[in-house]
DNA sequence: CGCACAGTTGAGACTCATCAAACCACGTGG
DNA sequence: CCACGTGGTTTGATGAGTCTCAACTGTGCG
């Protein structure tokens, strides 16, 4: 037993990569946050810590995937081309959202995933599910719990964001950005990727920006972002349901 | 050893709920499809046959979940109301897809499942997750596969029937339906339906499917059930792509 | 300064929703 | 048997909502 004037606070960790976990902001949301510190030091795949530029790409579809993400700070737009060439935008990622999980089962990516604000992600080796299995069986039902959630926000997406009027549509855009918000400035979408979302042109996004503007629901303090007035939004949100 | 006139050609399954699973005529697309017989009869949770008519509900939105669902035959339509009260379909389930695996996680149903056609499906009690996890831990691997794929059909769903005009997402709807087919008959959705899975009125719905039905696409034998020109629709995708 | 690019705004065309009426296939009850 | 209502479907006329095309305004950058 070493002496108690060595011992620290929390369990020392040898694994360099549990130390890093330990210290993540974001652990307790993530799929490691049911694992004390013992079992973070037993994982022992590299997990690499990834910088995105908005713009960047994080993996692309057809792409054979080679790890998961998850989101620690930042948004992340999943996309995907249809048929007839056009992209459309899937649904959007933040923090503590797992994305990528196709390739932990061999499979190439669904859609492409770009950031939208400069992002930091965490790169999950395939391997680790491999790992994971035989030392963790128990994180196999969290991961299955990150498919749910995946799933639970893409329907989410298609009811809210896909039916209705352009104007609704748009209110309940601005509802889900508040959701990826840190402090009262959020990120606000380029007018084409608001229709690559919304389904529509971006004039009509635009306008719609510059209604909502004028009616005192947004205002942007530069092009990227923008303060949502969630009492106005809720009330315009309210009209819009009965009053239409 | 038993003398040759007693030895039947498959071994001898004890279970009685072994022997119906491995008779199921889509065992091998199904969960349960990579056990071999004596794996099966491993299994001893209580798997339920279930018969519904057009219209009923297999399982609804809040709903405490008790179980997953495997379809056998038939069309299940997952669908949900949005804040305007409005019911949107999310995606159709058909032979060998599951749902409300969400159940199986301890959460309630995300959405409401409603037999389209005549509808068998087994029931997988959510204790069967359990089972797995402890007997069968390869298995999960596979449950996440299917969690992957609802993830894929969901994805799919909104890039094709969500975007662009309203007879490009009609043209989709039948190349979708198409898959549901047994024989050259397809389950052909009322107009309501139609409106709820593609965000559209009952009155549009109904006059592109008789232009469809003018142009030779469709033909409609009785109210419920469609042939689909397959060489005719696609061309009527193709010229629509390009030609606008 | 001038170019490139995103955003804004306007006018006209077109799609689709709305409202209204008629139709059809049913089953019910007189 | 037929009259009758019911619920889903079809069709038409009209208007609202969006798209398209076009011009213009900013903003950043070489």
């Amino acid at each position: 037993m070493p002496s108690a004037s060595v011992i620290p606070l929390k369990p020392m960790l040898f694994n360099p990569q549990a130390q890093v976990c330990a210290d993540c902001g974001i652990r307790r949301f993530s799929l490691f946050g049911v694992l004390d510190h013992q079992a973070l030091d037993n994982i022992h795949v590299h997990i690499a810590d990834l910088h995105l530029q908005p713009g960047q790409s994080l993996y692309s579809a057809q792409g054979q995937g080679s790890a998961a993400f998850t989101v620690r700070t930042g948004v992340v737009r999943l996309e995907r081309s249809n048929d007839r060439g056009e992209r459309r935008i899937l649904r959007l990622a933040g923090r503590s959202d797992m994305l990528g999980m196709e390739a932990m089962l061999g499979q190439s990516y669904a859609a492409d995933a770009v950031a939208c604000t400069e992002v930091t992600v965490c790169r999950l080796p395939r391997t680790l599910i491999d790992e994971l299995s035989r030392n963790q069986p128990d994180l196999l039902l969290d991961m299955m719990k990150r498919w749910q959630r995946a799933l639970d926000d893409a329907d989410e997406w298609l009811t809210e964001l896909c039916a209705g009027p352009a104007r609704h549509r748009m209110l309940r855009l601005m509802l889900k950005l508040s959701e990826f918000s840190d402090g009262d400035q959020v990120w606000l979408p380029s007018r084409l990727e608001m229709g690559a979302m919304l389904d529509m042109t971006i004039e009509t996004a635009s306008r719609l920006v510059s209604q909502l503007k004028r009616e005192g629901v947004l205002d942007t303090p530069d092009q990227r972002h923008v303060r949502i007035h969630m009492d106005a939004l809720m009330k315009a949100l309210r009209e819009d349901a009965d009053g239409a």
